[in-house]
Formats: structure tokens, sequence, C-alpha cells
DNA sequence: CGTATGACTGTAT
DNA sequence: TATACAGCCATAC
């Protein structure tokens, strides 16, 4: 059991990490991030932006959070969008990838 | 020490 | 699909 983060500065530092271990053309969701603080991630981003693919990081559906800007950078990347919102379905980092995905559950991690 | 705020999210309308 | 509301973590005042 290592769910306990007592320490804020651990939880804080898996999230610089598993941002930094998101793929080139490929994007993550808040969410996907830290689940239980979403919020947090946005906070780290702002403060740590500077070493970090921050432009990656978008919200759970879809759409971006710093606008035309990050927009750029992700089309630079190949990054599959619809619209003004990047396409989810085909962008964002899965674990698990293939039609036979159901019954998943909790195969979560 | 309490209140407000932010690069958010899921559910309800 | 779009808008409204409440919940959550850490920080700033």
């Amino acid at each position: 059991m290592k769910r306990a983060r007592p320490d804020p500065g651990e939880r804080m530092a898996e999230i610089v990490e598993r941002v930094r271990s998101v793929p080139r053309g490929k994007v993550q969701t808040y969410g996907g991030i830290d689940p239980l603080a979403p919020r947090l991630v946005g906070r780290v981003l702002a403060t740590t932006h500077r070493a970090l693919p921050w432009h990656r990081i978008v919200r759970a559906d879809g759409s971006i959070p710093q606008g035309e800007r990050q927009r750029e950078l992700l089309l630079g990347e190949g990054v599959p969008m619809r619209g003004e919102r990047v396409d989810l379905k085909r962008a964002r980092v899965r674990r698990n990838t293939g039609p036979a995905t159901k019954s998943l559950g909790k195969t979560r991690r």
C-alpha cells in the first residue's frame, strides 16, 4: 500500500514524472496524470513548465486549456485534432490499445 | 487559521 | 453538445 501521500511534495514529484513520460505526438489529461488532484497537476505545470512538455496536457474533454498557443504546438507534433479540440480517442496515451478492451472494470494502472 | 482561487472532473439539466 | 453545480489538493492572503 503506497496509496497514502502524507507528503505533498512526493505527489507533486510524481506528477512531474508522469508528465515527462508522455511521448511526443501524444497527449494526456489532467485526470490521467492524477485523478485525485487534477487541479494540482495544473499548478505543478504552471510552476515547472520550463522543463516539462506542458502542451501535451489537455482537459478531459479534449479542450485545450492554453488555447491557440498550445494548439499550435500539438499540431506541430502531429497530434490528431478535431476542430479546436484534441481527439483523445486517438491522441490520448493509453496503456491498453485494442478493440477487445471491454470488461476492464478496475484494470487500472 | 479561514476564505478564495486555479492550466480540473464527473454528474445532472 | 452546452451550461450549471459541487467536490478535491495545495497555495496565496
